[in-house]
DNA sequence: CCGTTTGAAGATAAAAGAGTCTTAAATCCC
DNA sequence: GGGATTTAAGACTCTTTTATCTTCAAACGG
């Protein structure tokens, strides 16, 4: 898969968060209720992105996770930084080490463009564009049996 | 990583076949030289192959592991879709099951395009077109240490 | 101050992926 | 036929990922 599953989950609750549009802070465990994934697996991914400084956190009652930074400010790139390191956007398809412009691998020139357009795809996507069509379109972020 | 390692083992074995342009078959541990890599996991990565009719294979003295057809009819995608199945080229990129043109998740149509352009690469590059890049090109299928 | 709520941190457990090993079966050469 | 070579098949080990559990620290509310 292109993604971790730490990954996904980081990139659904960041949504999460971005589509709820809450003034305070939201606690791990409504996020995973939201999000049908495991509250403890949940927590220790909120505590890497807050690390990243992607989320900001308060403990106690009334505490919870935030986005550290204004939703238009953070694209889903950083979060996959963060979450499975750059990889996916450097990294070679078929794992050479060193691949690259001066020493290609048999696939490079077929595999770098279609690379980079998943770079800049989640570089130019924030959070504030994905949650307002999230709100215009109904968008899911969990599993639903509903049709 | 967007394929396993096994994968990735795959493909650079199939080229490796199919750059050499031997008339017989070749012993897994030959190849497995060739590429730097672990020869009994190669052996089973080559036994997958032979199964999905991509490889055949011959035992005994001067046996070994051959191309089953000619390499301008083996595509790279149906390596990928013999070691790692359709995931890459059909599943959503935030894991959510169900994720299609009718139940869209967030990020599908932006996803989308993206995932289509890996299907097309990897539909559209066969081996020998990529035999043949590697011939004309010196194209590396291991790890040197040579600049 | 005390109890409750919540995240932080680290140890632990289960599952999947990556890699190894052993035995068996097929093929070749003498 | 007998020994050597090579893949087939399955069990096994090791590592990483995924997920859980426990303890601790911070914050709040009475």
């Amino acid at each position: 898969m292109l993604l971790s599953k730490s990954c996904e989950y980081a990139i659904r609750a960041a949504l999460c968060l971005a589509s709820v549009e809450t003034v305070g802070y939201t606690s791990v465990r409504e996020i995973s209720e939201a999000l049908k994934t495991p509250a403890p697996f949940l927590a220790k991914i909120a505590q890497t992105l807050t690390q990243a400084g992607i989320l900001r956190a308060l403990r106690g009652p009334n505490g919870g996770v935030a986005l550290a930074r204004p939703a238009g400010e953070i694209t889903l790139k950083e979060i996959v930084l963060a979450m499975d390191g750059p990889d996916i956007f450097t990294e070679c398809v078929l794992g050479l080490p060193g691949c690259g412009h001066r020493k290609p691998c048999p696939l490079h020139h077929e595999w770098m463009p279609a690379r980079e357009r998943i770079g800049q795809m989640f570089g130019a996507v924030t959070l504030a564009d994905t949650a307002a069509s999230i709100r215009a379109q109904d968008y899911r972020l969990a599993f639903t049996t509903a049709d």
